[in-house]
DNA sequence: TCTAATATCTGCAAGGAAGCAGATAATTCC
DNA sequence: GGAATTATCTGCTTCCTTGCAGATATTAGA
């Protein structure tokens, strides 16, 4: 009697979850903080304007969110040469400061894809990456809502 | 010049955070009761002073979680036969609710596993369960300095 | 049985994130 | 060049989560 697929799948999720928001309490990140880090890691950077969109904060709001992740050292605002209003958004490396706190995790994640022949790993780097574009266009509806 | 795994990984994790992310938001949960519900999930019921040690919290805090989603109808509380002090917290369904929120998310992600052969399943759902293992592990050093 | 320990809950206060409205600076359009 | 628009920021207030300390109920131990 294994485990039916749907579980399977429910329980990675699950993990996965759990492990991502105690990565973030760890590093002393809120969710929405953890949000935008993750988003510009995602997009690339983005203007203060847009991150408001993005995470349906008001730009008041975001202008505190922009100076908390400066204040940690995980963002850096840059003037926009070609409008000076507009301040451009970016992470200061891959999720700094995460590294110590994401050790653990990699290792692990690390060791478990070792384990895989060239042929299994094609398939789950294939899967890896559709999947990345499928959750991308899944959370894009799901904010759809209240963007238009 | 295709993209270089490592990078492949990374994109995937960032997109299934933000997707998770959206996810809770979507539906109405903070990060801290949207961990305790995949908490319960992985784990199966628990006791408040468990949940108050697996979500760092303090009992009273607990106390308030609990109430909250209890009141969201997410879990419900269960008196211990065993010791008359204790409140087992069990979840009322798989992440109750969310059920409408996570529909686009599963239609893709089923879609996408749809398009693989069974080999090639196989492979990725031995990967689920067994980073699943992984993660989990990762997680508990994550709050081990904590606890302990 | 009486006392100590344990599990959960409640009242109160503190801290932080977010909204709102208005201020400031820069750009666009006539 | 001047008015209207746009982008970001600031002051103030509100709401929500959490901690802390003490209350209550139950169990365990001498």
């Amino acid at each position: 009697m294994s485990t039916p697929p749907t579980e399977v799948f429910r329980r990675y999720l699950s993990a996965m979850v759990l492990n991502s928001l105690a990565t973030a309490e760890a590093a002393g990140l809120n969710a929405t903080d953890y949000y935008t880090l993750n988003l510009l890691d995602l997009s690339g950077p983005l203007t203060s304007g847009e991150l408001a969109v993005r995470t349906g904060l008001t730009t008041g709001a975001t202008t505190r969110l922009i100076d908390r992740l400066e204040k940690a050292g995980h963002v850096r605002r840059v003037p926009d040469p070609a409008d000076r209003r507009k301040v451009i958004v970016e992470a200061t490396g891959q999720l700094a400061g995460l590294d110590e706190v994401l050790a653990g995790t990699r290792r692990r994640i690390g060791e478990l894809l070792g384990s895989y022949s060239d042929d299994e790993l094609a398939t789950l780097f294939d899967y890896f990456r559709r999947a990345a574009t499928a959750y991308t266009e899944a959370t894009d509806e799901l904010i759809g809502a209240r963007q238009g």
